[in-house]
DNA sequence: CGTTGCGTTGAGACATTTCAAAATGTGTGG
DNA sequence: CCACACATTTTGAAATGTCTCAACGCAACG
């Protein structure tokens, strides 16, 4: 089954049409400045499950734009495990990381069928030259990126397992949610596997807080479909920033 | 004993004169052009240890460059305790994370006694868009922090303590030396503790770490005064990739 | 000279990992 | 569409690294 995040998009659909725009790049432009942007947009072929974006090493050339589907990026270890450093939704931006060097420092590979939008970046930057809003979207989704990034810092070094999962199905929803979608039941798009190396978890603790959770009564799981049962307790075991949950809990 | 950074600069020396430009912010511009940023650039009074520069919450004005010294970043979890985001050192731009934002999300605390330069940010918009240098510089920094960030994830989720320790140590070590410091040998600005805390580990661990280090003749401590006596080993401990390290093992 | 803060050291507790095996799910070719 | 192979998930039991708690040493300081 296709993900649920894919029906809404025909395969070439423009920017101005996209149902993502409020959230991705486009939300920073008047609506005739758009066009501008779609102009220097490429829109390739799905990706299918396990191919790669562009890997750790490659020359940096543009920044993506998630259309539907959803990609992971991670780095290699000198031991040679990969240690995933995020997960991307429909609107999100991979590839900024790269910017200030000439090469990708992170692979992304996509974790199911995936829609891109790819932007190259030597035009986004002329084009931002003369959209100062445009700039600022930039600069604010770096700085966004770089306080979840704390958040997530937090999370390694303080919290236990039962609190990282519990924060990761809550931040989890809350994306869903801002996205049109239920943020009550969802299906994930990464394997437990893959949820214990981005929480630092061992594949087997994943699994045992999943159980410790169902049987508590706080989400209900079968396989990669989820349902949130009892949300705010699930905020609570979270502990973030009320801000960062409130829509979770009041809105279902 | 004030750091060793602070010899170098009298109290209100202007960027074009200041020894951490090749460093700092004017790195982007051209000589001529400086005196710009020169012009928006506050400098306050010494902050003492402990004093803050602002706290999370306060409403977002300004970046700070820090001219000497060295502060802490923090974040208060929901329980009161500290989880510390980031040291500073001098060249080095605090306050970028609260960009997007109304207000800054960590707490920023001098650690020892420091000097910083206030760049309020509508002012440096401004000045960035007449020089796209400067803001490319901008997005280059924040890039960069975040590729650290990943780093640190990958450290906090997968690396053990004495992993964390020598990849501390080398990083500082590095940061000493791009500022034209010894690499071998300084004075750490933070505490066991504060150490901890960034690196998620308990003080008594660090200090297990340090004694261990010291009897396997990797360093030589002294309080906070530390030598780095092997410092191969310590990379290879550290096991970071090798373009980091490399400035730290190969010249002394 | 007691007080206070910080660092060190030891012993036991505990959460998570590791290892191993069974159960379940998924994809492929006949 | 079934059967088989392979990957993923779950569960259990033992191993382990780090934390917690507690005590002590040391230096700075009023």
């Amino acid at each position: 089954m296709a993900s649920k995040l894919n029906v809404r998009h025909a395969s070439q659909v423009a920017c101005r049409d996209c149902s993502l725009s409020p959230l991705c790049l486009p939300l920073a432009l008047k609506i005739e400045d758009i066009d501008e942007l779609d102009e220097i947009i490429k829109r390739g072929r799905p990706l299918k499950k396990g191919e790669h974006l562009f890997l750790e090493g490659d020359s940096f050339h543009s920044v993506f734009a998630v259309r539907s589907g959803a990609l992971k990026t991670y780095t290699s270890t000198n031991e040679g495990e990969e240690q995933i450093t995020g997960f991307y939704l429909p609107s999100e931006l991979v590839g900024l990381s790269g910017l200030d060097t000439d090469s990708y420092p992170v692979s992304a590979q996509a974790i199911e069928t995936t829609m891109v939008c790819e932007i190259p970046f030597d035009k986004l930057e002329k084009l931002s030259d003369n959209h100062p809003s445009l700039r600022r979207q930039l600069m604010r989704i770096m700085s966004k990126k770089i306080r979840e990034d704390q958040q997530m810092k937090l999370l390694l070094s303080k919290k236990n397992a039962d609190e990282r999962i519990a924060t990761f199905l809550i931040n989890l929803a809350s994306r869903f949610r801002r996205r049109g979608f239920s943020s009550q039941s969802f299906r994930l798009s990464m394997s437990r596997n893959e949820m214990g190396n981005y929480l630092g978890l061992a594949v087997e603790t994943v699994s045992r807080v999943f159980t410790r959770f169902q049987k508590a009564e706080l989400i209900h799981a079968n396989g990669k479909e989820i349902e949130i049962t009892n949300a705010m307790e699930l905020c609570i075991l979270a502990g973030g920033k009320l801000a960062d949950n409130a829509d979770v809990v009041n809105i279902q």
